[in-house]
DNA sequence: AAAGCTGCCAACCGCGCGAAG
DNA sequence: CCTTCGCGCGGTTGGCAGCTT
């Protein structure tokens, strides 16, 4: 339906980044701020689509990054949030400075989906596995990939099996902007979102106010969310 | 040592949303 | 209002590295 692509594909590139296009997305933004993806890569004189190249910053290059291992106490907030948030890696991510979504998102699939499963968990749920196992075939897979697809990637399932957790989430982006890091604001927020303590208006809070009464064991550790702490 | 398998992660894709015209 | 544009999100995939047989 008349969409047009994000971009021009015929002369772009595509795929694993190289050192130089990575200097150049860089010494760009570092002239220019982040922003206006569109046009970023024609006046950067990069060969990409605006898209991979507000990809490949947000989630590789961007000075603020942690990078590295996740800790426990960052693996326990991510389980936390997703029993409260379910598959909003933003969101999550909005939680942990210097993680990205992506990287959260990944690393939920081919490590806390395990470790909650080891758990006795249903990651989809957070509940335990016994109380679930009708609905959710608790495959031992072999293949990281199956398991990605039985498992993870059903946003509904979160939302429909998870019928005990009473959310109320304002997750509508009207409401949450909370990674605008787009070049008008500041090219410095491009700090992982969260240092945007600064200039939260009221209305762009993000109201997390989650009554929630789960069943199983984060009930104790979970507190209001509140994006403006 | 080689082949096959598995795990991981960077990057892509499609779609929804809000803003602008 | 309606349409178009651009951004951002979540889901998915391709390909490499490490491990196992």
């Amino acid at each position: 339906m008349g969409r047009s692509p994000c971009c021009e594909k015929e002369h772009t590139n595509k795929g694993a980044w190289t050192k130089e296009e990575d200097e150049q997305l860089i010494n760009y933004i570092k002239l220019h701020g982040e922003g206006c993806w569109r046009s970023l890569p024609k006046a950067a004189g990069l060969l990409r689509c605006g898209k991979s190249c507000r990809l490949r910053w947000i989630n590789y290059l961007r000075p603020d990054l942690k990078r590295g291992n996740f800790t426990d106490e960052e693996d326990e907030l991510i389980i936390n949030l997703h029993s409260l948030l379910g598959n909003k890696w933003s969101l999550i991510a909005s939680r942990l400075p210097g993680r990205t979504d992506n990287e959260i998102k990944n690393y939920w699939n081919t490590h806390v989906k395990r470790k909650l499963y080891s758990r006795g968990i249903d990651p989809q749920t957070h509940r335990p596995l016994n109380s679930s196992l009708s609905s959710s075939t608790v495959t031992t897979c072999s293949k990281s990939k199956t398991l990605s697809n039985n498992v993870g990637s059903s946003n509904s399932s979160f939302n429909n099996n998870n019928n005990n957790s009473e959310l109320r989430l304002e997750t509508k982006r009207s409401a949450t902007p909370l990674m605008k890091v787009n070049g008008k604001q500041d090219s410095n927020s491009s700090g992982g979102g969260v240092s945007s303590d600064e200039q939260v208006s009221p209305q762009r809070r993000l109201n997390l106010e989650l009554s929630i009464g789960l069943p199983f064991p984060y009930q104790s550790q979970v507190s209001p969310i509140n994006l403006k702490e």
